[in-house]
RNA sequence: GGACCGGUAGCUCAGUUGGAUAGAGCAUCAGCCUUCUAAGCUGAGGGUCAUUGGUUCGAAUCCAAUCCGGUUCACCA
């Protein structure tokens, strides 16, 4: 028997008791179960008891009551696993089952020091794992953080997990909108960079890109305004007719007064305005330049994204972001031509009349698909193809994870189907991990208005929130000027990480920027609070692993905290399967707040025995080394002190 | 209009393959520092789980319909 109490030790606790209720229902009533028959879960805080067996879903099958089933069960279950269970009770149908604490105090004696504790040893699988993704005509916003701090994070947790991770980072270093901040720059700079004004790189050509679009927006209202007198002399041939019907159809909902539809109309003539400046056709000129190589503009195009490069490395080492492999979109734009041949040949393409290349996916639900123009030109998902092709066969992954928001819901979809439908290897293994918007209280963050939020501002903001914070506390006076400044920096990021990480990644979520620099309650910060807590403590008290801990029983606070590391490596498995590291802080915080309890009524250091204090030694220690692998995982740090 | 996602306390969010009286944090109110760090702890108030119907021992959870919000449906990326 005390092998098998070992044998249930190496698996979770639900699991084990799914294990022996299967067998004894099975021994009992003579038939085979499953543990899909019935739910365990754990007890609520008013019952007596850890976990909880639900008897309703075998009360059919087995023409019994749920309290008699109940009976029968928990009698047998104490009889032949007495080291697991010392009690049950059944209240209204549910069978209710006391965990030895023999159980508890063994997890504890084992992993206490573990401090690889709920990893998973290598199972030889390789992920790669794409994030970021920014381009290079402007400074990354609060969208990138929760992008960036979600990818990171799900790599680690796949690391955690056994698995072999490639983080990546594809750049879209190319396009029209990088034309835009090259003829600013052309326009307006004299010559000035980065070095001569001080101004971050990133920052630097976003402010350009900033200042082509007023340009913009200058030109095309001199334009909407003339439209509105009646005055289409600027347009010819497509456009114009496609103005002057735009101009019929608003005439009419003049008279309907839909509202909606008027500001739709509005807009397309706005596009339409916008399109047609001279400063849009320059850009356009410029994209035609970069892409026939002209040496100039290749040259400034080759500056201009090296001084984004400089700014976004400072970002990345500030929040911590780091990448295995850097995809360029210059280099990978031509990919999935190639490809674009094999699928005529296997038929998953098909070319129509006028030499274009479609998909069809309708009798997937889906739309037809263009992957090649008329004129053998690419479009973006053909290069999207290439890439996870190239992916592979560079880094032969098992699973290929990609962090895009979700208004890619849809090419995501569109993507995974034709790399499956081309019998790419692992296709199904596509996974998008889709991301809502980041919204603030008054709103979306609209670039045009001037409402993005800047990824160096706020991240600036929370580490200035924080050193306020920790001077007003006064806690740490004796630290060095450079251990301050580590500290400021870990709590402000720890804040702001958390506060992204903690809601569900698909959920569009609202930054509040007095909640989430508040660093009380559900926060970074309050976790790593109560890590420097018990880092305090074991400063001056070590735990002695030679001493016996079974003599006493464990008390309700003690075990309440047990109860909640032993779901770690649960936790941890789940937020991989799930790719959802939201999952890791809720637990994080649970842990925290479980172990703060128990902190507050019984002390450690004025143990009631010598075995309790060491008992209460071991536990603090376990927490916190749990603590600080769970945030790590997170991307967030632990203080020894705050 | 089609597709996808969401709607839970004043606010921000949890809620596992359906389980016991739906939970946290913030905010509000009332307590706790001579005692291991009060960035902490304890308690109170606060809910038509968008609406309606269905499935069953049991529904925030599953199904259907409706309402509201978002995204998307480019030979843009």
């Amino acid at each position: 028997m005390h092998s098998l109490f070992h044998y249930f030790c190496s698996m979770s606790i639900v699991s084990s008791v799914q294990k022996s209720v299967t067998e004894s229902l099975a021994q009992l009533f003579n038939q085979p179960f499953t543990e899909k028959d019935f739910q365990v879960n754990q007890t609520k805080p008013e019952f007596t008891g850890d976990y909880t067996v639900v008897m309703f879903s075998l009360v059919k099958a087995l023409r019994l009551s749920p309290d008699a089933i109940g009976n029968q069960l928990g009698e047998k279950l104490i009889t032949d696993f007495p080291k697991l269970y010392t009690g049950y009770n059944i209240i209204k149908g549910f069978l209710n089952l006391s965990i030895a604490d023999d159980y508890w105090i063994s997890l504890l004696q084992d992993n206490f020091e573990q401090t690889a504790y709920g990893q998973q040893a290598p199972n030889g699988k390789k992920v790669m794992v794409e994030y970021a993704s920014p381009n290079t005509n402007k400074p990354l916003h609060l969208g990138h953080l929760r992008n960036i701090f979600l990818g990171w994070s799900v790599a680690e947790i796949y690391k955690a997990n056994g698995y072999e991770v490639v983080k990546s980072c594809i750049v879209n270093d190319r396009g029209i909108h990088i034309c835009k901040s090259m003829l600013a720059w052309q326009k307006y700079a004299n010559g000035a960079t980065p070095q001569t004004t001080g101004i971050k790189g990133d920052h630097f050509v976003g402010d350009y890109y900033v200042k082509f679009e007023e340009d913009l927006k200058a030109e095309s209202q001199v334009l909407i305004n003339k439209i509105k007198l009646g005055d289409l002399c600027d347009f010819t041939g497509p456009e114009l007719e496609k103005l002057e019907l735009l101009m019929v159809a608003l005439t009419k909902l003049d008279e309907v007064k839909d509202e909606e539809k008027i500001t739709k109309l509005h807009a397309e003539i706005r596009e339409l305005a916008r399109a047609n400046t001279s400063v849009m056709a320059a850009a356009k000129q410029m994209l035609l330049d970069w892409e026939s190589g002209k040496p100039e503009v290749i040259e400034l195009w080759k500056t201009m994204n090296g001084w984004v490069y400089e700014g976004f490395d400072v970002t990345y080492k500030t929040i911590g972001a780091d990448f295995d492999k850097t995809y360029y979109e210059s280099n990978t734009y031509l990919l999935g031509k190639d490809i674009v041949q094999q699928g005529l040949e296997k038929q998953v393409f098909v070319k129509k009349e006028d030499a274009s290349i479609w998909i069809d996916l309708t009798a997937e639900g889906l739309d037809e698909k263009i992957v090649q123009r008329k004129d053998g030109t690419s479009v973006y998902i053909t290069q999207d193809i290439g890439l996870a092709l190239q992916k592979y066969e560079q880094y032969k992954i098992d699973e290929s994870i990609y962090v895009i928001g979700n208004e890619q819901n849809y090419h995501m979809k569109v993507l995974r189907l034709i790399c499956e439908k081309l019998g790419m290897p692992n296709a199904k293994n596509i996974y998008h991990l889709s991301y809502g918007m980041v919204e603030l209280t008054t709103g979306k963050m609209k670039s045009r208005e001037g409402t993005v939020v800047d990824a160096d501002d706020i991240v600036d903001e929370m580490i200035a929130t924080s050193q306020k914070h920790t001077e007003e506390l006064g806690k740490v006076k004796d630290f060095t000027a450079d251990e301050l400044k580590d500290l400021y920096k870990t709590i402000g990021l720890g804040a702001m990480k958390f506060y992204l990480l903690r809601v569900d990644p698909k959920k569009t979520m609202v930054f509040n920027p007095e909640e989430s620099i508040d660093f009380h309650g559900f926060t970074g910060p309050f976790v790593q609070y109560t890590h420097a807590r018990i880092r305090s403590i074991l400063r001056k008290e070590a735990a002695n692993e030679q001493l016996q801990l079974t003599a006493t029983p464990l008390l309700k606070l003690e075990k309440n905290v047990l109860v909640v590391l032993e779901q770690y490596p649960t936790t941890l498995e789940q937020a991989c399967t799930d790719h959802d590291p939201s999952l890791l802080a809720n637990y994080l915080f649970s842990l925290a707040k479980t172990f703060n309890t128990f902190y507050t009524e019984h002390s450690i250091a004025k143990a009631e025995t010598p075995e309790k204090k060491q008992l209460r030694l071991q536990l603090a220690g376990m927490t916190a080394n749990t603590l600080k692998n769970g945030m790590r995982l997170l991307g967030i740090g632990v203080p020894e002190r705050m």
